[in-house]
DNA sequence: CCTAATAAGATATAAATTGTCTTTTTAGGG
DNA sequence: CCCTAAAAAGACAATTTATATCTTATTAGG
């Protein structure tokens, strides 16, 4: 239960590393990856994703790149880490309920939620501004 | 990320179950199974680890079956999910710190230990006894 | 229009999950 | 003593998820 996937490993690594560095400026994919040692097509991948809901934009052609979609300081690890993964799930009864309804209550049920609110509480209380580490 | 598997689900259910029943009674497996609705053979190796691990009884030949091995209020939910999938670990650097020794230090390893930290202390604090609905 | 870069989609491999099946061991009862 | 009822143990199988890679398309700049 509750482990990481290397996705989201990679996600957090790559982004950030660009949270680490001038934010107006634009990156090479390869680079970041190179830097953050995460397999280039793999971290290709998670940046589309990303750029898709705004976490970074993409420029492409040449002097082309990323960047972060946002400031450092608005973007939180339960953003990203939801980004790569999905909505936070300790059970699947949290998210579809009638999957609980065997014997009419669940008295587990309300344990996962608060698991829920707690992991999500962890991680919104973090930003990349947070984690960046400038060199 | 925090996806419970269906062999925890499965596995809190059935000692749930015990937990909610007289406690100095002999379930068969097979009843138990399905009352809870869980594969028996998928049970059974689950009970078997538990039986191990002292979380619960079990007697062979006529008559055998299950015991809870502990008063229910004495077993935790943490307990019950770590004996089935091992510790809770959000990042394999929380295992394993030089995982994380990429670049000196990891700012991210803190947040994930304080993840581990959070979701330890909502199972811990909830037992079977808390769980357990009688009839 | 040529080159540099990301986007998108298909595909491949490996590992974990979710079971099942068979044989063995243990215990009770006639 | 057998015979039967039950769990224990180990091997095996199917499915799903994770972890990528490869190819082709699209976009932008010079």
């Amino acid at each position: 239960m509750m482990e990481l996937t290397r996705k989201s490993d990679y996600a957090i690594r790559g982004i950030v590393y660009l949270a680490g560095k001038p934010v107006d400026k634009v990156y090479l994919l390869s680079d970041i990856a190179a830097a953050v040692d995460v397999p280039p097509t793999f971290l290709a991948k998670i940046f589309q994703q990303f750029s898709k809901m705004g976490l970074v934009k993409s420029f492409r052609g040449t002097g082309g790149g990323f960047m972060l979609g946002r400031l450092p300081e608005t973007i939180t690890l339960l953003e990203v880490v939801e980004a790569v993964e999905g909505p936070i799930i300790p059970n699947r009864c949290v998210a579809t309920p009638s999957d609980c309804d065997r014997s009419g209550i669940c008295t587990v049920h309300p344990v996962w939620i608060r698991v829920q609110e707690e992991v999500r509480r962890v991680l919104a209380g973090v930003t990349l501004k947070d984690l960046a580490t400038k060199e």
